[in-house]
DNA sequence: ATGTGGGCGCATCGCCGACAA
DNA sequence: TTGTCGGCGATGCGCCCACAT
């Protein structure tokens, strides 16, 4: 894993500079700044920043929002846009860019972190430019941290910092506590690489970890007052960093006195524009505590959710929020509408196109109106990235992951969503569709309301599908149940402790609960055939949580978010439902031992998957959510894999390195081995490997699946053509 | 005297909120930033921003300059502009605009003070708005103050402050020197109105003036250091007032965490091009000692040294900075040519079109460009404002001013510039122009050289006139004479220290002994008529200080740079020099007693001039060249007046409070008396008064003359078509 | 497990005149 | 006239524990 922090490179701000004075400028602002080669430490940086900051990647697309950039401004300067602010009619209110530099910074003065990033408007995903420094990691959050809000006796002038146990045990050096009492000096690195020193004791009745000498005059020096918090990380060489966050309160930032608000206002819109006009490179900065919303999206996360399913009225949606611990939380909600924010301005923006209402009457200090990304909805679920990057995740295709022909990239709502269903015209051949009920069949049937509760578990998707106006018997594909059937010993959830806690039970309980607060009058398909269609919009997804587990709230949640960000498929989840429908799952699997679960090495499963080993090409989740260049390959009953297509020069290399990826050598390159390749493409079309230009191909690949013989042969019933018109198998719309 | 502060008024920025909950944000904003109507305190801000500082009225016009402003958006970012900014071919390089608002402010960490300004573009000066809340005062700095630079002592936690001792005894209560020791609690009030208590004693040996009690709380609490300074003053109402100057190498301000440097830059020149093209509002900081140069410009000081006077290459001209006790200083130095700053961006600019070389070697860190009317020349001098509003000014109106009919207001530059002169195209009548000879015939020639230097008292005028290529003989008016002698005994020098202090000698000596560094090869005019013509130019003022004194340092500037700011009439200068020129003026004056000159009181010779007694209207030097809306009154021989044209309801209430100030009851509103007001619009015309629609007549008036039976008389020879065709009686161009 | 407060030693603040400069 | 220093008191920082939650 190569460990290289975010670069500093000549800023793009500069690079158009026209002569050397400008040239020697830079230099020294850049000492003054960052001294001689200060760079911030990225994984304090993104532990001050919180677990659910996550900053693109340079060299990737993204789409920059005018209209949150403006937003981070109103909250800097306590001023919103007036009327004043003049209309940018070629300015679009997202704008494709690629990220060509991405610096961390933190204010000299208050510790206050951001971002400062160099983005360029491109024409589309061909235009992007290959950045030559690309040894660039993603954001990292720290695995090792803690944060705690300093009290009143913290901050006083009478006494020290009391340090959590746990923090201190996980974090500082072993004491010695055969010293009486046990004591050790702590040198600890701030953001701009300071180093204090603090006296760490081992004292009192009862024994507790204090700093002591050091901590006075840190807290003098930084002006902490009770409220504010103070994180400790250790980051991979073990050294011991700190950082601060200020309380709400005390953020509110002067207004500039340099620039009133309105120019600041215009700046953004107007810089924007410019580089927009001029494809030339601008430069934003962005705050993420002090910003409501993000506002550089990356193009995946983008497309995932506002082209990978279908919102609309009515339907129930979780967004994640940072606790005061520094920990995520989720919090549930109701789409109760879709509109323009700005209609004027922005007409037909995404940002905060979504009107929502909360459920928790203790939210009203949130937005009412959110962005297609921000939110997790049963179609597109756990948009969130993971904590905990160095966790490997393919083992999971192997245990529940897709055993159906399903065409889908993971990274597009894997949930058939209405617009895809309105691209199957065709009426599906009777040959196929083993359907749904064979599999609800195989499970018996859990009475409803043990108690109290209706059990959806086996009839949440047939559900779906009828509230969708669709015949649920024509849904499953063919192969999915023959596949499922395939690995039946790996789906034991006894012996997986750590996947069962990946379902979130707090998800599944929320939604169950808050079910009667639907407003059934605005459901935007209405084809109740029978009473318990009520639920079946506000529980889509309660199928897909009858395998969950109640988590024990002391063990982290990044390993289970982890885990979460891959149970996309639905028809995954239903198939846990299946094996486990007929016990009590919740107290089953709460009385599994979780003990293990963080040092629990999830490779070694991947080892005993289906035909795959392990590689030495790394996975990071975000690749998933926020790199285009990088692609999915998939492969019926194997772990998943990604690979950079664009590293290959044309369709034999790439062939050649799948066939070794998957034990398949010399039967993808050879066609008379009945093994195909498909792609689907950005516009979800499903494609085979081989047609397209190869520039073309590369330039609009989003995921690879290979085809056995036989699921060739299963397809080929109805053949290729509808392949290409669907892009899914066996999935139809009844007239309506 | 109306002592009504800058006016929170809404804000123009707000005045385009579309609904209510607008409106509220914007109450509360106001509240969480000012506090419950916390206004600063004028005179404390003033005294901070420094003596060069002045603001422009509400109202007034000015000319804002986009480059100006991106400068101080430069030093406060430490970043300049780069290539990237775009061209706004619709903003041009300076934009006349009306002040719509001022208000002060203080930054709430630093005590940084800055100023907000609203300004509208308009289109001409007749399209000014009439602002209706029109209380306001000019720029008033503070009379008795002090600042003093913190050693070492002062900021260490080992002991109080040691107040200078003049300082202790003019600002702060007497001391009972009874007491043992003297000792009292001072209140003072910062610029956020907090309150600091001090104790202020009078102890040590040698005893000395001490702050100690509360002292070291203040420093803690600004984080002052050694460097800083702290400045007090006492306001109208005897209070104690402190602020805090940073040490410039304090003042490096951070990156902006919200803004990047180019969208700043970007921001206000698309905002300034947006409010242009809309003539709406824009809104812009200004940030007095940040700043490397003012950008926003009242319109009279533009004119006065743009169009007032021909500035060449060659020319010497000194320029007034602050010193590092807060007083004003002059430095000299020669313009050396004369380009645009930025051809490419703004092209012809008059901002730092003039390339110019010190004095003086340490002016390295000096600018080496300077804009028009940040300079004094021969030709324009003294066009800085006073530091002393208190003082009141019409009494050398009735000593020195105007005795000829002068129909320009003073605002404008009293020399008759070259545009003007341009505009004179029709001959002189022959029977009047009583030549400027007969001047120079009463006065006694005094020998040329008596100390090695040459004597210009007589000569300068004609000499000007000769380098302007117009025939001196023609130029005089002709009544100049005759008043001249109407009241000889109010111009005796040995009586007006104060007066005679105004005429700087600084600027005259510097200016003599660096004459040798002009270069006459690049002089515009080159008409030598004889060998003395060399200094014509160089020493145009020669004569206008024939009457100056040797200043002695210890005297504060203030007083004389009020005289100075009325010494702006050469002609006036001529009948000084004319009644002197007999003498070792210098020796005289410095002889004479300046002890007293602070305490002064001029109002008292007023009473003593030529018909017009005391008033109650304040006058204000500041109005000379920042107002637009206050009008000043003339009368030949009487006291200057100033008066708010747009108070009165129509013409005859106007002339019956002009009657009344001049003592001529009866006579104005009765058009048979043979008195005549005349007045001066924007343009320079010269219009009788009454003609025109009230309306129009307030918007554009710019200055008002009252003309005596005989001056009518007078006048009517040539026809008033002359007088409005020319704006000047009896001067004429010589045919080139 | 950890926030708060009393007790108390001692470091530093802060008031004083004595010197210069 | 006023900046700095040695002197010395008294304030309050900061380390310890005992409680309480």
């Amino acid at each position: 894993m190569a460990s290289v922090e975010e670069k500093l490179k000549p800023r793009g701000l500069f690079s158009g500079a026209n002569n050397l004075l400008e040239g020697m400028k830079l230099l020294k602002e850049m000492q003054d700044q960052n001294g001689v080669k200060k760079l911030i430490n990225s994984e304090l940086w993104h532990a001050c920043a919180g677990p659910l900051v996550t900053l693109p990647l340079v060299g990737s697309l993204v789409y920059y929002f005018p209209q949150g950039h403006s937003e981070q401004v109103a909250v800097s300067t306590n001023r919103t846009a007036t009327t004043q602010i003049p209309n940018y009619p070629n300015l679009p209110s997202q704008l494709l860019c690629q990220v060509h530099n991405v610096t961390l910074h933190a204010d000299k003065e208050t510790d206050e972190i951001y971002a400062q990033m160099s983005l360029q408007p491109v024409n589309s995903e061909k235009d992007v430019f290959p950045i030559p420094d690309f040894g660039l990691k993603p954001s990292k959050h720290p695995t090792e941290f803690f944060c705690k809000t300093l009290t009143a006796s913290d901050t006083s002038t009478h006494g020290g910092f009391s340090v959590p146990r746990r923090a201190a045990e996980k974090l500082f050096p072993q004491l010695d506590y055969a010293m009486q009492p046990p004591t050790q000096e702590l040198v600890v690195r701030d953001l701009h690489d300071n180093t204090w020193t603090f006296r760490h004791i081992y004292r009192g009745q009862p024994k507790r970890h204090l700093l002591t000498t050091g901590w006075s005059m840190f807290v003098g020096a930084k002006r902490l007052r009770a409220g504010d918090s103070v994180l400790f990380i250790r980051d991979e060489k073990s050294q011991l960093l700190l950082g601060v966050r200020r309380v709400k309160s005390q953020q509110t930032t002067m207004p500039s006195s340099v620039l009133s608000a309105d120019s600041m206002h215009i700046g953004i819109l107007a810089a924007a524009a410019h580089a927009a006009a001029n494809r030339t490179q601008f430069s934003i900065f962005y705050n993420p505590r002090a910003c409501p919303s993000e506002f550089v999206i990356p193009l995946a996360k983008f497309r995932k959710s506002v082209y990978g399913s279908q919102l609309s009225t009515g339907m129930r949606f979780g967004m994640m929020f940072e606790t005061e611990e520094s920990t995520k939380r989720r919090y549930m909600g109701t789409i109760t509408g879709t509109s323009d924010l700005d209609p004027l301005k922005w007409p037909n923006s995404k940002w905060r196109s979504l009107q929502i209402e909360w459920d928790e009457p203790e939210c009203r200090d949130k937005q009412n109106r959110v962005s297609p990304w921000e939110i997790e909805t049963p179609e597109s679920p756990f948009i969130f990235p993971s904590l905990t990057a160095n966790l490997k995740r393919p083992f999971h295709s192997t245990l529940i992951r897709s055993s159906h022909v399903d065409l889908q990239c993971p990274s597009v709502s894997s949930l058939w969503s209405e617009q895809l269903l309105k691209m199957l015209i065709k009426p599906p051949p009777p040959n196929i569709s083993p359907s749904i009920q064979e599999v609800k069949d195989n499970a018996p049937q859990k009475p409803q309301g043990e108690n109290g509760q209706p059990d959806f578990t086996n009839s949440s998707i047939s559900q779906v599908l009828h509230t969708q106006q669709i015949d649920p018997l024509q849904v499953e594909p063919a192969s999915s149940n023959a596949l499922l059937h395939q690995y039946p010993g790996q789906v034991d959830f006894n012996s997986f402790p750590g996947v069962r806690k990946t379902v979130d039970q707090e998800f599944w309980d929320l939604h169950f609960n808050n079910a009667a607060k639907c407003d059934l009058s605005s459901l935007q398909y209405n084809s109740s055939q029978n009473p318990s269609d009520i639920y079946s919009c506000l529980n889509l997804d309660g199928s897909s949580n009858s395998g969950s587990a109640i988590i024990d709230p002391s063990v982290s949640s990044m390993i289970l978010d982890d885990f979460s960000a891959d149970f996309q498929n639905p028809s995954d989840y239903h198939l846990v439902g299946n094996f486990c429908s007929n016990q009590d799952v919740q107290s089953q699997i709460t009385s599994a031992s979780l003990t293990d679960s963080q040092t629990f090495s999830l490779q070694e499963y991947a080892d005993n998957s289906g035909g795959a080993s392990s590689s030495n090409v790394d996975f990071d989740d975000n690749n998933l959510l926020q790199q285009s260049s990088w692609q999915q390959i998939q492969k019926a009953g194997s772990v998943g894999r990604s690979i950079d297509v664009s590293s290959f020069k044309y369709y034999d290399e790439l062939r050649s390195e799948i066939e070794s990826m998957f034990g398949l050598e010399g039967l993808l390159n050879d066609s008379s081995s009945g093994w195909k390749l498909v792609y689907v493409d950005f516009e979800n079309d499903v494609l085979l490997v081989g047609d397209d230009p190869w520039e073309e191909f590369v330039g609009c690949v989003k995921c690879i699946r290979i085809l056995s013989p036989l699921e060739v042969k299963q397809m080929s019933e109805e053949g290729m053509q509808l392949l290409n018109s669907a892009g899914l198998q066996g999935v139809v719309t009844q007239d309506s």
